[in-house]
RNA sequence: GCGGGUGUAACUCAGUUGGUAGAGUGUUUGCUUCCCAAGCAAAAUGUCGCGAGUUCGAAUCUCGUCACCCGCUCCA
């Protein structure tokens, strides 16, 4: 049995051709036409999306004596918004190049240009520049304050050298929707871009309720919305997508002894549990810091079509619960009843992009190899996150084997997640199997029916092994472990 | 959003100078009773992405639009 390399951009095809037919995911409302980077799961996608959320739930809460979880709604105050800063920093100034029509980013065409100053040695006048620019966003119209000082300053697009610009225009990437039947600017809401708000605002329901002493942490599963600029790479990136994160309240002065056991934990949980290789994962320090954060890195994992991120691990300072204080006119203190100290908890968190890890778990599996000179194509994934944990087949539908087989796979149905399957040739059933990543296929023959012992065929060498009927169940949850 | 490409059966794709669609794979049923996509015989599945226009007639030509892919860009 021999592995074929596969071409990166041939690969996303196949694994968007296979989500497709063997009913992992779909594009949503396809029969009228779909609607732009938003996709369904199907039958075994729902299934296996369900098991990786349920891995990455208990380890981060059940197995943690102080890690609680939550589900907030995905609709909240509008306040809140503006207290993490999205309303404002959300709203991205984007400028468009008439000539090439190219689109940027108004503020990184001009943090670049700093940058550029500074490289040529001309610091004063890069300095001169950095304080209009930050001077622009307490301007009455920031927008056009950026767009002037790109025409002061005869900015050009770094890639093409062009400056033939367009007004600096707003993108708000937060979805907006009208709560109450009449829709005035009143009611206006948000769908929330990010889960992570649901925590902080919670912060002291959830401590007192379960009595929880710093450092803590609160996970959560849960929908986050955003209308990105560019969409794309199948469900990289959707505008609709599952945030896993967890949020942990230290002492300040401690979070960086917090964070590097995170960094380890959430490291260990991608290899160990999941089963993806190492060598495609990677760490990546961020040298530009977003608004709340004093320290940042991401696990990013090898994709077909690049390296991406799949998780960011975040010291969020206390920034969150801080602006929450500000806002709300709510103490956001913690008090340690040992010292009788008062601090609002520094947080680190860690955020998972289910839909992403869905991804990187399926284009990690996926590989074709050769089985008896045929090729074939099989899903190498883990036992603990495929659909499908075992099929039962009998060697024929007649003599009894089919009807030995459908009773086995009643049994193993109390257990997990079991096919059943007659159709076309032995050979041909495993195939199936392979495409869709089970794990184990068990096989009735003749033998069966006569000393009650069944064959165990694994997935990832096609061998097999004899074992008795009534351990089946057993045999296959010990392999799980 | 911009530039480039693609869109025909569940999947991969043919389809000639415009004359209303085919193949392989897959699926279903039957036979074969079989340990790695075997064979035989049947069958089902098509708004040709969508909407206009040109034409006696459009999968084919024109325009618009939607979706996907690659690049720019952004991010979890």
């Amino acid at each position: 049995m021999q592995g074929t390399s596969l071409s990166p951009d041939k690969v996303m095809h196949k694994l968007v051709s296979l989500a497709k037919r063997r009913g992992f995911i779909f594009p949503s409302s396809e029969i009228y036409g779909g609607l732009s980077s938003c996709f369904d799961y199907g039958p075994l996608g729902s299934e296996m999306k369900r098991n990786i959320k349920e891995l990455w739930w208990n380890s981060m809460t059940r197995r943690h004596q102080n890690i609680v979880g939550i589900d907030a709604s995905i609709m909240m105050n509008p306040t809140v918004w503006e207290a993490s800063g999205h309303v404002a920093s959300f709203n991205d100034p984007m400028i468009d190049d008439r000539t090439t029509k190219r689109r940027y980013r108004a503020d990184h065409l001009i943090e670049n240009h700093i940058e550029k100053l500074r490289r040529d040695g001309k610091d004063d006048e890069a300095l001169r520049v950095q304080t209009v620019y930050e001077a622009c966003g307490a301007a009455e119209e920031p927008n056009r304050a950026l767009y002037q000082l790109i025409f002061d300053e005869a900015i050009k697009a770094p890639d093409t050298g062009s400056g033939d610009w367009t007004e600096v225009r707003q993108f708000n990437l937060m979805f907006q929707c009208n709560m109450g039947a009449v829709a005035d600017s009143s009611g206006v809401v948000y769908l929330r871009p990010e889960t992570a708000q649901g925590i902080f605002v919670n912060f002291h329901n959830v401590r007192e309720a379960s009595r929880m002493k710093v450092p803590f942490g609160i996970a959560q599963i849960g929908k986050a919305f955003r209308n990105e600029i560019v969409k794309g790479n199948f469900i990289f990136r959707m505008v609709e997508f599952e945030q896993m994160e967890m949020q942990y309240f230290v002492k300040p002065g401690t979070q960086a002894e917090a964070f590097e056991a995170w960094r380890e934990e959430r490291y260990q949980w991608y290899t160990r549990q999941l089963g993806i290789r190492p060598e495609k994962l990677h760490w990546y320090k961020h040298d530009k810091l977003a608004h709340y954060a004093d320290l940042a890195y991401d696990i990013k994992f090898e994709f077909p079509f690049g390296i991406e991120e799949i998780e960011g691990i975040h010291s969020r300072t206390d920034f969150d619960l801080s602006r929450h204080q500000e806002y709300s006119g709510k103490n956001m203190e913690y008090v340690d009843q040992l010292t009788n100290e008062r601090f609002i908890p520094y947080v680190v968190e860690t955020s998972a992009g289910c839909d992403r890890l869905f991804l990187a778990i399926l284009s990690d599996a996926y590989s074709e190899d050769v089985v008896d000179g045929e090729e074939r194509v099989v899903l190498k994934l883990s036992p603990k996150v495929a659909p499908v944990k075992a099929a039962v087949l009998p060697l024929m539908k007649k003599g009894g084997m089919g009807e030995a087989a459908m009773k086995l796979r009643d049994e193993l149905a109390e257990s997990f997640p079991v096919q059943y399957d007659d159709a076309a040739s032995i050979g041909k059933r495993y195939r199936r199997q392979d495409e869709i990543g089970t794990p184990f296929c068990i096989t009735v023959d003749h033998q069966s029916l006569e000393n009650g012992t069944v064959t165990v065929r694994f997935r990832d060498t096609a061998e097999q092994e004899r074992i008795d009927m009534s351990q089946t169940a057993a045999f296959i949850t010990a392999k799980m472990a």
